[in-house]
RNA sequence: GGCCCAUUGGUGAAAUGGUUAACACAUAGCCCUCUCAAGGCUACAUUCAUGGGUUCGAAUCCCAUAUGGGUCACCA
């Protein structure tokens, strides 16, 4: 059998691969610099799930000053959205990864949609008939099932190959006579593998994998002219100088098959790390995360209840290593980006996606900000979602900021709200606009007690211009003015000595201005409020 | 069903043949304290899915069983 006639024949218009392989250089990238991608298909939007795998990714090809691409994978064409490729860019841009080529960033690589290089693996599937590693197939859809029919019943392995590779055999002539009549055929690899002989590969996070032989015959270009994932991945791999690709766990039992392909080319094959889904347990289930059955897993949801960008990123960095958190204690000022992740470090087994963890992480992360950044990432968020709250907040811009440092410039700053959502119900209560038709709760106290007290610490007491020291002791002062024991100690050894104590008399000073019993601390609250809303707010009470 | 992979506490996990199985989250209690939020301390796996073996010694190696996951397309 002549071969180049064979694939002159089926593509006399291809180019030669050598034209593509000249177009697309070796990459001038420094030792150790990592080329990788996310692949995704433009199948919906991204959520956790494929949010994690593209970040690891992204990860490694930064963190060794390498390249990060975004490809998109269309090839079939059944599955695909409008607008697909917008979607997962802008939500991929919404978590900050740095993308250095894509569809719409541009590349020297480029194309970045499959579908658009159609004549790119026309030429490779050319190629590949030439050396006589590839052959055409004209079997039906109902030869096939016929085929899979007969094997189930033998019980033999089910698939084109060996003996049921009919079309291996087809000479010249039939080919030809085929194509004259118009018939549609699908480019299958002439497989020399066996399965009776063990594959070993040795994936960067599982390690060695023992897989029998790819002995399948399986279709390398579809009669649409367009390949299946295996032979783009290959091909697109190749060109864009891949060094390491990352992708699901799912495709490991393909590997045989995926590197006999590399190898008939002769290609230089680079490295796999096969990832392990994000589960989440579902009752007694533990399943992958569904866009469908997992609507806190959307990105819209992370998004409209303003959980942090960066803690998510910092819960996927303990994830790929465990060993990320510890060293983030140790080194509490520094980005992720500082961290060296490996893959070696990885789970072997998926683990489940915990959103109490990621709410811990997020507390931490938001205390350690600077008030004005805080607000910064509320403002952002509020201005979608809260419009009221965000015109509200930048009316007010310097004093949210300090209402937004309460006990925040210290050792240990306060740990309230994890998303931005919360804030404002931690906070409301300082905005006079949000501060009408309120309701007391002075809990056991009559409202003639705490008349009493209010009244007399507005008379007696409240200093604007007092220091922390003073204004506590004044606080103890009016306890003691009233029977309430100032000293904690002294109320606890005899409670029945006592009115109350010093908890009680500035609680309903606290309730007083803030409506609730648990706040900050009473006297930075007042110190932000000022002069004139305290007061103001201390004779609303007496005026109930 | 064949093949492949996994299995350490409520959760994420460390440990890669050698003392009491790290650490973090969650939970509970105590302390601190004007309430919270923090913070500090303490408790929480007589045991690493189960059973057998190898070894002076096993969570770590081997075998079987169980459970969970993946895969067997002109889908990715």
């Amino acid at each position: 059998m002549d071969y180049k006639k064979l694939a002159d024949l089926l593509y006399p218009n291809a180019k030669d691969i050598e034209y593509y392989e000249k177009k697309y250089p070796e990459r001038n990238l420094k030792e150790g610099a990592e080329v990788c991608r996310f692949a995704p298909s433009p199948t919906g939007r991204v959520h956790m799930g494929n949010l994690f795998a593209s970040f690891v990714p992204e990860v490694f090809a930064h963190q060794s000053g390498g390249v990060f691409i975004l490809r998109i994978e269309d090839t079939d064409q059944v599955r695909i959205l409008e607008n697909g490729v917008q979607l997962i860019y802008d939500d991929l841009k919404t978590y900050d990864y740095q993308i250095d080529e894509s569809p719409l960033d541009g590349g020297e690589y480029g194309p970045y949609v499959q579908t658009e290089r159609k004549e790119i693996y026309e030429a490779y599937a050319k190629y590949l008939v030439s050396i006589g590693r590839a052959y055409p197939c004209f079997c039906s859809a109902e030869d096939l099932d016929a085929m899979r029919k007969r094997q189930e019943e033998r019980k033999e392995q089910i698939g084109y190959y060996g003996k049921y590779a009919k079309c291996r055999n087809l000479s010249l002539d039939d080919v030809k006579k085929h194509l004259d009549n118009g018939d549609k055929f699908v480019l299958r690899l002439k497989s020399m593998g066996d399965p009776d002989k063990k594959f070993v590969f040795k994936d960067l996070i599982k390690g060695a994998i023992e897989l029998p032989q790819n002995n399948l015959d399986q279709v390398l270009i579809k009669s649409d002219g367009i390949p299946p994932y295996a032979f783009a991945h290959v091909v697109d791999d190749h060109l864009m100088h891949t060094t390491t690709v990352t992708r699901d766990d799912s495709y490991i039992s393909s590997v045989p098959y995926h590197m006999e392909l590399w190898d008939a080319f002769g290609f230089k094959k680079p490295k796999f790390a096969h990832l392990l889904p994000i589960n989440i347990k579902d009752g007694d289930i533990i399943r992958k995360i569904s866009k469908r059955k997992d609507p806190w897993a959307a990105i819209s949801y992370h998004h409209e209840n303003g959980i942090p960008v960066e803690a998510v990123k910092l819960y996927f960095a303990t994830l790929l290593n465990s060993n990320f958190e510890g060293w983030l204690l140790q080194n509490p000022d520094k980005s992720y980006r500082d961290f060296k992740f490996t893959f070696d470090k990885m789970s072997k087994s998926g683990s489940l996606f915990d959103m109490e963890k990621l709410t811990n992480i997020s507390k931490n992360y938001l205390s350690k900000l600077k008030a004005s950044e805080v607000f910064e990432l509320l403002s952002t968020w509020a201005e979608e979602f809260d419009k009221d709250f965000y015109d509200l907040i930048n009316n007010y811009k310097d004093y949210t900021i300090r209402v937004l440092n309460i006990e925040r410039e210290q050792k240990k700053p306060r740990k309230d709200f994890a998303f931005y959502s919360e804030i404002k119900n931690h906070i409301w209560y300082m905005f006079d606009e949000l501060f009408t038709d309120v309701e007391y709760d002075f809990g056991v106290n009559t409202i003639d007690n705490v008349k009493e007290i209010v009244n007399l610490y507005v008379k007696n007491y409240y200093n604007a211009d007092d220091d922390k020291d003073t204004w506590f002791n004044k606080i103890k002062a009016l306890s003691d003015e009233l029977g309430y024991a100032s000293d904690m100690k002294a109320y606890r050894e005899n409670p029945e000595g006592y009115k109350g104590s010093v908890a009680d008399v500035s609680n309903i000073i606290r309730v007083a201005l803030t409506t609730k019993s648990m706040t900050p601390d009473l006297y930075e609250i007042m110190n932000i409020l000022g002069k004139d809303r305290v007061l103001d707010r201390l004779n609303r009470v007496n005026n109930l």
